[in-house]
Order: C-alpha cells, then structure tokens, then sequence
RNA sequence: GGGAGUUUAGCUCAGCUGGUUCAGAGCAUCUGCCUUACAAGCAGAGGGUCACUGGUUCGAACCCAGUAACUCCCA
C-alpha cells in the first residue's frame, strides 16, 4: 500500500476529533487521580475566533493535553461571558434593522431578543474553537448568564452588601453615551486629541460703568476690569458653570476677590472663589468651575458647596437647563456655540490644543463624566489579600515581571463602579420600597421579608427592583468557582476537587479586569486562591508591530490558516513565535514551517513503513539505536525543564529538533538500509526495525500535545499492530525518562563534525556524493573510531576506514575534536588553498592561547577564580595546544 | 508628568549565579544537489562592535550609572 508523498491534514482532522469526542476523551470527572484544570477564559458572545484566541487557546490545548498524558485527570471548562454592553449594543443593533426600538420593549421582551441572538450567535467561537482541536470538556460549556450562574452572581452581591463592601451612591463616573451605560475607569481607553482651546469672556458684575470708561481708553481686554478670560476645551458647558476659580496667590486677580460674573449668552450670575487648585500659568488662570460635567471640578464644587447643574441628556445632547441649544449634541453644540460667543463678542481667541481624552472601549465614543447614581464595590478590603497571593508566590505570575504592575494596581486600586444601566446582565438584586429606602436580598420574596423590618404593611407589588444590571466582570470574577458550582454549593464534590485550578492562560491586559477579581473572589467566598499559574501571552501583532485588529485589517482569518496549513501547522506556527509574557510577531511563514513540519514527520513514517522486518539479517545497528535512545531522553529531561518554566516555544523547538535533526537527518540514516531492487518492502534486521518503530511511537506521543492530529492518525496505523478503540495517543502515558550514555552522546557528537568534514571536502573538490572515499585517522583521544565504522562508513559514503600513527602525506586533513582525518583523494590536492586553511587555524588558536594563558597569569584571577573555572581554563590550554600542535605538524607536512 | 519593560545575525527569539572553544537556535540568505521517505526536501556555507557612553571586576551580552530609540501601564 503506498501513502500519499504529503500530508493532507482536513480528514484526519475531522476524522480524528470526532474519534475524540465520540470516546469521551476530553471528559473529566472526579476519581482518584490526581486533577489538572484550566477554566478556559471565557470569550465574549459576540465575538469570532481571531489570533489572540488561536494563540491563548493552543497554549492550554497544549497543557492540557501534557497533562492528560501524564496521567493526571485533565479538565478543561469552556464557555462563553454574557458581554453586557457589548452583546447588548449588538442586540439594538440587530433590533434596528428590524425596525424595532429597544424603547418600545419591555425589559423580559429584550431579555428574549438578546437570548435569541445569544443562541443564533454566541456558540460561534466555541465551534471555532474545535478546529483547532481545543480538548474541552464540551459537556461542560457554561455561559455567564445561565441560571445558576447568574444565581451564584447574586449571591456574591448578597455576600459583599451584607458585609457592607457594598454602596450606592452619587459618583462622577464615565458615561458612554452610546451606550448609556456607565463603564469602568479600567474600560477607558485614553487618546492624545488635537483640540481647540476656546478663550471666553465672562462680565464682571457691578463693573458696567468702568467697561465704557476702559473700552474708550484701552484695547487691551485682558487687562480689562469689566471682564475676565477663561480657556476652556469645553465651551458648551459653560451653561452648566457653577463658579469661576482662581488661584489665591495670583496677584493678577486679587481685584476679583469677592465679585460676580455673568455666564455669557446666559448671563447667569456666579461667583468667583478661590482655591490652590488652579494652577496659574495654564490658560489664563481663571478656572471655570462646572461640577456636573468634570471630575475635578466635581470636587471642587464639592470643597465649596457649589450646585451641580447637569445640562446633558444621558445621550448627550443638552437639556433644557442649558437654557440654549437645547436638544443639540454636545459636539455639535460647541460648534454652534463658539460662533454665538463670536457674535456677542464673548470670544476672545481659539487656540490648538491637544490633550488627553477617554473612549469607551466598547463603543468608542468620547467618555462623559457625568454624575449619576451608582452601585459600588470597596475595594480596598479585597485587594489587600489579593495581593498577598502575588506577592507571596501562591498565585505565580509568568512571566514575572507582571508582578509589579499587579502590585500597582492593587495598591492603588478605587473603589469598582458594578452596575451598568443595561438589562442584558444580572439585574442588581436591591429592590425599593415606596419611600425610597431599599433592601438588598436574594429574591422578591426575601426582599419583602426584610422589607417587612421597615414596613409590615408592604406587598410585593410595593417593590421595585433596581433597573440596573451588574459590571459583567463582576460575574466572570466568579468563573472558576461558578463552573463547578462553588458558589452555591461550596462544599460540593467538583469544587472541591477541582479547586484551585492549575493554570490560567489569559492576556495581560485583563490582569486588573479579571485575574485581579477572580483571586480577590476566590479568597473571599473561599479563603482559596483560584489557581496557582498565571500565564500571561503577549498581543498578537502582525511583523511590522501592528496590533491585529478588524479595522486595519492585518489579520489573518484563523479558519482560513487551518486550511491552508492544517490545525497542527498553525498550532506549531503560533507556539514558534510566541516568548511567554512578549507580544509576538506572527507572520505566515511560521504556519509554512509548522507545515513543513508535519510534512516530515509525514515523510519518516513513510519511510519506516516501507520496511520488514527479517531475520536473517544480522543486526548491526546498536550504536545509532542506543546514540538515540540517548538524545531522546536527553530531549525528555530539557522538555521537562521546559514546560516547568511554561517555556513553550523552548520546548517545542528541542523537540523539533530532536524529530527533525536527531531522528530523521541523523538516526534513519544511520540505520536505513541499502535500496534493494525489485522487493516491495525494504528489508531490515528485526532488532533494528522494532527499535525505530517504538521509538517512533514515543516521538509521537511526545509531540501530541503540539500536533494532535498527524500524531494520531499515525498512532493508528497498522505499523504499530491492532489498537484497541480507546488505545488513542491522546491518552497514551508520555514516556519516562530513562537511561543517557553520555560518552556515546559526545563521541557521535565528534563522529558527527567527521561525517560533516568528509561531505564538505567532497564540496570543496566538487566530487558528488555518490564518490565513495578511504578515510584515515589518527585518534589522539580516547575515542574508539572502531566502534562508529559503521556509521561513519554509511554516513560519510567511505569505503575504507583506517587507523593511523601519523600523518599522510599527500592527503586532505581536518580536525574533530582533538584528532586527526586523512582522506587521500585521487587528484591533486590544493596546496595553496590547504596552507591558507591551516594557518588561519593556526592564527585562531595560537590567540585563544595567548589569553587562556593571560588569565592563568594573572596572579589575581588564580586568586579569586572557583576552582572549578581555572581547571577549565587548564583544559581549555592543553586542547588548544594539542590542536596547534596538530596543525603545525600538519603545516610541517605541507611544506614537505 | 509617574512607573515598568525592551534593545543580541536580515527576521523572530534563547543566553540561568559574571567564567565551557560563548556569542547561540529556528527561519530567511548563498552554493551544490530532483541522491528510491520528504524540493513542504538533502548536503554544505556565510552572517553579529550583544543600542550607545562610561564605570565596577582578574574577567562583562550579563552588574552599576548615564544617554538614545521603541513598547506598555497609570495620571
């Protein structure tokens, strides 16, 4: 039977996760092993697979994976996050187009719209996912907003009030007024903006006379009396002005102490007070004060009991207390307004400005502070153990430099504004009494009972529920306990065996978010940290740095790569480039090479299936069978090391090399036997072929959790007898690690620079490969050259090998390692070429002894050096002088 | 403005506690090969003032100080 020359990775994909699946092999449930668990971070509903979840989820596909086949009860929890303002913007999307206004519905007929779209939508990634081979345990898929998930949400909030963590309260917070939701202070993305500065005149009350007097006489309004000047970026707020500030120390101003000013247009009377705050030489040095639309102002007002005018709309656009331009956007008012001002003569000047502004991360659109009635988290009681987790090793971040950016977060942590003015979400279980008191509690009836405290006259009907829905990561804070119903149910069997979690595979930017509030959940509900490794991936960027993002549209579609490199392509593609913690240039050529990879892989199978065993051949292949015994094990402690680092793309490259280099280019050569004609199979002795089968065999088991697909389409060829239906390299037992020959390794290390030798005189007299050459050597070291004839003889193409006392003359030479290599070719050697050769090598060396020697010289190194270091520096001398010596011999014999 | 990080071959990165013949790997490049597993390949080769300047040290890619460039976080 003859196998395709390529490996085409669609069908075993398909064929081979759906093998998986029907076998229950991602499946986990609680026995007597020891548990490995990753709770996956859960993507949003309303996204697609892009290159960031490619990487984060090949990562704890590979974990995962590596731990199954260690033995350990490996479960991974999928599942997906409600998103609330997101899912929620997608949802009024989709309602538009329908012609439908989320006005015109009722709280539960949006909850059944958003539902709707959820299941149409929200499972999109988790499909995605399976292309890539990610082994969940899909019977576990949760969704933040499942019931007792959202259960378990309140019941977190319930928790956190009655220990009085929990407030309402008015707070300057950041309004997106696209969505009309408040958003996190961690959900603002700041941006430089070219702006103008507007500068306006407010009158001066009581100064009507001296303005005439001063407009006949000076036309230097600044200087003026009658008016001051005030810079703002925000002209359409002046409406809203409770007060204009000046510095106490400003001696340009000391006149104004006391007095009134008239907003322009308005002409609405307020004082002017003082306070340190201003600083003098930004602007013009007169602050105006507008409590309502600034978070600073806000606390000033605050310090000088100023009334807070609000004049914007929660979309925005400005209310009737501006008194003008009511109904206009904010933006569009600034315009109209900078040209009123022009035209009462209000206007001093504009100037560029730039400057610092927020935008909402889900929606983009410009942040407004705005003052409303929020719920809030205190945070301080939940950071400080949060912390301590970190800051004492029980929670490892990796890579660790993440720890300080951890620990200056933490400790400056503000207080979490949790409700958003959405419905799409849990809604906050606080519920109002007809007097505007509130109670907090699990349900209507519960809330009734303690409403009843206050009031035994109440009904049911006498409370309403609060409007608002809780911060989405105010649920996913819970994901690790929530999944195996912890929350609810804290002492249920599948919390307590698989809590804490081993690892969690997620992007540093969500370290505050969600890692933050998962630990600080953990430890308040369980007094146990949610896992114990955190491992922090890099952003996916394109090579020239970009960020991949829709808009510029410089990434790849993941499915698209899939099927152009296959699943195992890609996977080895993104692990190839991906140091942990460092964002990652990712470029298709790393899938190419994963490709390539497979591909060979592909390649020594074919070969290997090619043979048969027989036994009348003698075998004649220990030394490359246990040589390679040896590197694999050799490969086996280095992956070890590795993965105990989460050095990933480390491992997988020893084992790329140990696959691609060590198996294919050196071992099957060394034991391929010669083409014989006319046999189907290529006969091998029977020692041999079994020793290439089952090394062949571990080297898949140890790429699985890299490439699972090739690896187990191959597993179950017949070149590896009857399998069993559940004997799958997805759960076959890693190897250990057993016996290294490290003389072996180093020697066939020297036989290797041999081989390369020959080949690279062969090149050098432009002879083929086919021309067989006699190779002489005289062994100056304790290696057995006898022992590798056969090897050196295959590899090197040599017909005869033989040991000498001295040099030949007449012959090519190099050197491996402290001995001597003739090989006498039949055509005249290049004596000139052969010289020049040499006396570089002479040069180098006599150097590298020139400061060997200098450091043994030198009285202070002999003097502090370790022993160890100057009995190195010892051999190091006495290998360079046995080369030089060599060299010079063979000068000698050059010359001759 | 405050803090953190990065800078090593054309590209992406290793380089542990300062000391191996230490300057490495993969990819890319160059040369020669369609050699009965593989051209998605084989065999060879070239390529770096370890950002810069100074310091500590017997010895620095590694430690210290400063400079520059880039990145991220916070205000």
């Amino acid at each position: 039977m003859s196998i395709a020359k390529t490996y085409s990775p669609a069908q075993a994909e398909e064929k081979w996760y759906s093998y998986w699946l029907q076998h229950n092999f991602f499946r986990s449930v609680p026995d007597e092993r020891e548990p490995y668990t990753i709770v996956i971070p859960p993507p949003n509903v309303t996204g697609v697979l892009h290159m960031g979840h490619m990487l984060n989820n090949t990562i704890q596909d590979v974990l995962i994976r590596r731990a199954r086949m260690k033995g350990k009860n490996a479960c991974w929890v999928p599942g997906t996050d409600h998103a609330s303002i997101a899912t929620e913007a997608k949802v009024v999307a989709m309602l538009k187009e329908r012609g439908i206004s989320k006005k015109d519905l009722t709280r539960s007929e949006f909850l059944t719209y958003a539902l709707e779209w959820k299941d149409k939508y929200g499972g999109i990634i988790l499909e995605q996912l399976k292309k890539l081979g990610a082994s969940c345990d899909w019977e576990r898929t949760k969704f933040t907003m499942d019931e007792d998930m959202s259960e378990s949400v309140i019941d977190y909030f319930v928790h956190l009030h009655k220990k009085g963590w929990i407030y309402r309260g008015v707070r300057m917070v950041n309004w997106d007024p696209q969505s009309k939701t408040a958003v996190s202070d961690e959900e603002v993305n700041r941006k430089e903006v070219n702006q103008k500065l507007y500068y306006i005149k407010y009158e001066v009350a009581g100064d009507e006379e001296r303005v005439a007097d001063e407009e006949r006489t000076s036309h230097n309004a600044q200087r003026s009396q009658s008016y001051l000047t005030i810079a703002t970026t925000r002209p359409e707020t002046i409406m809203a002005d409770a007060a204009i500030c000046i510095n106490p120390n400003d001696e340009r101003y000391t006149h104004l102490h006391g007095k009134k000013v008239f907003i322009p247009l308005i002409n609405r009377e307020i004082p002017v007070i003082l306070d340190n705050y201003v600083t003098m030489d930004f602007g013009t040095g007169c602050l105006k004060v507008t409590p309502a639309h600034d978070l600073n102002d806000y606390e000033l007002g605050q310090r000088h009991k100023l009334p807070v005018i609000d004049i914007l709309n929660d979309d925005a656009t400005l209310n009737e207390k501006a008194q003008i331009l009511v109904g206009e956007d904010r933006f569009a008012a600034r315009k109209k307004i900078a040209v009123l001002l022009e035209e009462a003569g209000a206007l001093e000047k504009t100037e560029d400005y730039t400057s610092q502004i927020g935008f909402s991360e889900r929606t983009n659109a410009v942040i407004e502070p705005r003052l409303s009635m929020q719920w809030f988290c205190k945070m301080p009681e939940l950071a400080k153990p949060a912390l301590e987790y970190v800051l004492n090793g029980d929670v490892k971040l990796i890579p660790e430099k993440f720890i300080n950016t951890y620990r200056h977060w933490m400790e400056n942590v503000r207080d979490w504004n949790i409700s958003r003015q959405l419905w799409w979400g849990q809604q906050i279980p606080a519920y109002y009494l007809p007097n505007g008191e509130f109670v907090v509690a699990k349900t209507k009836e519960e809330a009734l009972a303690e409403a009843h405290k206050i009031d035994a006259s109440l009904t049911i009907e006498n409370l309403t529920q609060d409007e608002d829905v809780l911060d989405t990561w105010f649920s996913s804070g819970l994901w690790p306990m929530s999944v195996f119903d912890g929350v609810r149910n804290p002492d249920n069997a599948e919390i307590n065996y698989y809590y804490p979690t081993n690892d969690l595979v997620t992007a540093p930017e969500i370290l505050f978010f969600w890692v933050a509030r998962m630990i600080m959940a953990g430890h308040e509900l369980r007094g146990q940290k949610p896992f114990t490794n955190v491992y922090l991936t890099g952003i996916v960027r394109d090579k020239l740095g970009r960020k991949m993002s829709k808009s510029l549209g410089n990434s790849p579609d993941p499915l698209e790569l899939i099927e152009k490199y296959g699943a195992d392509g890609v996977r080895v593609g993104m692990l190839l480039c991906s140091p942990a913690g460092n964002d990652l240039m990712f470029d298709e050529s790393y899938c190419e090479q994963g490709r390539n990879f497979a591909n060979k892989i592909w390649n020594a199978f074919k070969l290997v299936k090619g043979w048969e065993a027989d036994d009348s051949i003698a075998p004649n292949n220990q030394v490359a069978i246990e040589w390679f015994g040896s590197r694999f094990n050799q490969a086996l402690v280095d992956i070890e090391s590795d993965f105990k680092q989460y050095r990933l793309s480390e491992a997988l490259m020893t084992t790329y090399k140990l696959v691609w280099d060590d198996f294919c280019a050196w071992y099957l050569e060394m034991v391929k036997p010669v083409y014989q004609q006319g046999v189907e199979k290529q006969k091998i002795d029977r020692e041999t072929y079994n020793a290439t089968v089952s090394y062949f065999q571990d080297i898949l088991k140890v790429l699985h959790p890299y490439m699972p697909f090739i690896t187990e389409e191959l597993w179950h060829d017949e070149l590896f007898g009857t399998r069993t239906p559940l004997d799958c390299c997805i759960v076959a037992q890693l190897p250990v690690i057993g016996q290294i020959n490290t003389r072996l390794v180093a020697d066939i290390e020297v036989v290797q620079q041999v081989i390369a030798q020959v080949r690279n005189t062969r090149n050098g007299n432009k002879l083929s490969p086919k021309d067989a050459l006699p190779l002489a050597i005289k062994a100056n070291s304790a290696i057995n050259y006898k022992e590798y004839e056969g090897v050196i003889k295959q590899l090197g193409n040599i017909t005869e090998l033989s040991l000498v006392d001295g040099a030949v003359n007449g012959a090519n030479s190099f050197v491996a390692g402290t001995d001597e290599f003739f090989i006498s070719l039949n055509i005249e050697i290049d004596a000139v070429a052969e010289r020049e050769r040499l006396e570089k090598e002479q040069d180098y060396l006599i150097g590298f002894l020139r400061s060997v020697n200098a450091k043994l010289q030198n009285e202070r190194f002999m003097a502090n050096a370790k022993p160890e270091i100057i009995e190195n520096e010892l051999k190091k001398k006495a290998d360079a002088e046995a080369r030089l010596k060599i060299v010079e011999d063979n000068l000698r014999g050059l010359a001759g």
